[in-house]
DNA sequence: CGTATTCTTGAGCGACTTCAAGTATGGTGG
DNA sequence: CCACCATACTTGAAGTCGCTCAAGAATACG
């Protein structure tokens, strides 16, 4: 039997479907958490629609976000049983439960379904690896790398629609929120965006960005 | 048959006593490239001594070290068959080379192995998301929290032998070669550490840099 | 239409960088 | 064993990028 979730995303070759486990949808609200550090980690997730955060603070309050998710992505799979990060939706969304246990007994039984979790951690892996190289540049090429891997994760061209608050964006990045700001209307002055709505944002100019992007 | 690597890391319960795949020992001067990013992932390395650093080039020659390998260690394993990153020696090393493709149809194979492969992935995921958070602190934290990282790795308490030099450390933790020194001369001068040597370093106070952690 | 939230903008400051010497260190050949 | 050299490390002074603090503007939502 299929997974509900993966109906909508035929072509996304989901662990799901050859495990041949059903995960139960939630919708979940914004700003509503979904683990938490430290707890045990019960599910493995798969968003159908909205946005999810992931982060960890530092003892002062800085926060950290690693990743976000969007739809069709997977997330929640760690080596641990505990949490070692915490998950909060950054919009409304729907999000698909999977039992972890099912999912790692599967993966005992069946050769495909461990690689395909392996598969799972390993694409997370490099994209821990992007991101790091992305806190060595500087403001303006961090929020040139952020408008394209959101571009292109969305899959939109030449406008993006940002889930996300300002904030999220400057913990993503390491910078302040004042920073992501200007920096954004930086690039609005050089016409390389143009402001839809605050979070509605054209690339009138994506080979200027990619060039900051390196 | 055992690999030759493991009878030195008994308790280190390696992939490879199990996948019964046996590597050849290869002695690595000091600089030279193991292997370079771009070029196809022909084998799985573990180090038996010495150390290692995996970078990335920026277009402009910046580079970031993602991380730095110590005796025990296995690395050079991703994803795609391509290498995504590089990889050189930080001094003399001895590093055992095991075919990715006899590894690969092992775990395709045995469950076991398969579960150890995803194992080692999601432990360098785990320590790029480390990586990660380091790179938010301030200098002061990012030495200390690199002082420490070293002395547990290398299983040294109260003195550290550092295998690199300033330029890899500034590297890694996405500083300057000077803001390196004169933090660690700012904590020598708080008598947080004392010069042994220019890379062999006391810990005299590692409460506090513990505090600097968080 | 009013209120809360989010986003932008300004001015001053500070941490880290840049540029430039100067000082150890370690390996090699005499 | 020492003199020499290359490399690695440290230190100083000046500059800059991003941060902090503070307010104002836009947006969303009841």
């Amino acid at each position: 039997m299929k997974a509900a979730s993966d109906a909508s995303f035929p072509g996304h070759g989901s662990l799901l479907e050859i495990a041949g486990i059903t995960g139960v949808v939630m919708p979940i609200e914004r700003n509503a958490e979904i683990f938490g550090q430290g707890e045990p980690a019960e599910y493995i997730y798969k968003i159908t629609s909205g946005a999810v955060r992931t982060y960890r603070l530092l003892c002062d309050g800085r926060r950290q976000i690693d990743a976000f998710y969007l739809a069709g992505d997977m997330f929640g799979l760690e080596l641990s049983d505990m949490h070692s990060y915490s998950c909060e939706a950054v919009t409304g969304a729907k999000i698909v439960f999977f039992q972890r246990s099912a999912i790692l007994a599967a993966a005992q039984r069946d050769g495909e379904v461990a690689r395909q979790l392996w598969e799972l951690t390993a694409r997370h892996l490099r994209r821990s690896q992007d991101h790091t190289l992305l806190l060595v540049k500087s403001s303006q090429e961090r929020v040139a790398s952020f408008l394209l891997e959101m571009a292109r994760r969305l899959r939109e061209t030449s406008t993006v629609e940002l889930p996300m608050p300002r904030q999220d964006i400057a913990d993503y990045l390491g910078l302040t929120i004042e920073t992501v700001s200007r920096t954004l209307t930086q690039f609005e002055e050089q016409s390389t965006i143009e402001f839809l709505a605050a979070r509605r944002i054209a690339l009138l100019n994506p080979t200027l960005l990619k060039q900051l992007n390196s």
